[in-house]
DNA sequence: ATTCGTTTTTACCAATTGGTAAATTTGTTG
DNA sequence: CAACAAATTTACCAATTGGTAAAAACGAAT
């Protein structure tokens, strides 16, 4: 049951590249499937992160602990995108973030050495994986800059025209944190909106 | 006059990698240096970016307009980074923010065609390039997602220890707008803080 | 279906921020 | 140094948002 998820991992790396069958079966052979359910933590804030994530269906969130001891939402990740704490990954650094599933989710993972086998196997996924991840973090960028400067009304709405499928499926307090606001002027802009 | 910053650019290299003198000379050779004043502008919003910068000294600022017209400061550059849009830059689209100098700024430059020049004669450039383009962008979010939910006065103090050399050298317009606020919020923040 | 725990909604008031406008300061140029 | 333009500060009021608390709605488990 778990072989659609590596089957769709392996679509995935195909829109950027053809991969042959051989390689295929490299990535297979040195990926793993996971699945989780909502509010399961993936990554804990202070541990290093040891492996790469790339979603097959759900939703994980990338959260950390402000001063204060708030939890912060910094973004949502979805189906077809990779995840995982990228400064400790690369570093191995304790993360700043924690990742959890906002939603039951299911994965393909590697662990750190596995991709790295992978990478020395086959120089051009190497390459892949990290243009796919540049453009990863651009589009980051992009998002959190398109709510700069606009009121918590104007967020929420470029927020679901940015992100419709993730504003269905997780909770309004994950969305408020988010997006920099409490969970009762969420819940009142929703009301307006109406 | 200009020697003294394709050294300092040479110099900043080597943090990374050691750098052979033929190689030197093959960097010095493709870069040009260039000065800009304050208000200049070195990418036009809606144009394709086609030089990646460099500062040596100075400030350069990535601004782009929103719906209602706002300029919006996306985030500042300081010395010892790479400046340019780069999504526009790799897939040759056009920009959708300009950048501009925030203050008297030096730099040196490559033309995207230099730099792939630079890249075919030294492969480990590219390798440094790319992992220098990365942690900044990495860095980049990390600040961004820093000011997330906090309130104004929080922004601007966390702004001013987090990059201290911009708080002094842009105006106070400039970092209003970084932070997402009006200048006569931050004006009054900065009474309150007297 | 009922209960329990969690999430969301609502309400109220206080605090923060924005918008408009004018005054002041700063910096530049003749 | 005078005059001008631009940047910053100040003031006032309106609008938005936060904080606290309670009610309502929802979902999971018995």
């Amino acid at each position: 049951m778990q072989e659609k998820n590596i089957i769709s991992f392996i679509n995935f790396l195909k829109l950027f590249r053809n991969i042959s069958a051989t390689d295929e079966a490299i990535i297979a052979d040195n990926l793993q499937t996971r699945n989780v359910n909502e509010y399961e933590i993936l990554l804990q804030q202070g541990k290093t992160a040891k492996e790469l994530f790339f979603i097959c269906k759900g939703v994980l969130k990338i959260v950390s602990v402000n001063e204060k001891g708030k939890d912060v939402t910094q973004f949502f990740l979805k189906e077809n995108q990779f995840c995982t704490v990228l400064n400790s990954f690369n570093n191995n650094v304790p993360a700043n973030e924690s990742i959890v599933a906002a939603c039951n989710t299911e994965l393909v993972l590697f662990s750190k050495e596995k991709l790295l086998q992978v990478y020395k196997a086959i120089p051009y996924f190497k390459e892949s994986i990290h243009s796919i991840t540049q453009q990863a973090l651009l589009d980051k960028i992009a998002i959190r800059n398109s709510y700069l400067g606009e009121d918590a009304q104007t967020r929420y709405q470029k927020f679901i025209l940015q992100q419709p499928e993730i504003a269905l499926r997780v909770s309004l307090s994950d969305i408020a944190s988010y997006l920099g606001i409490t969970q009762q002027s969420l819940s009142r802009i929703r009301k307006n909106m109406r």
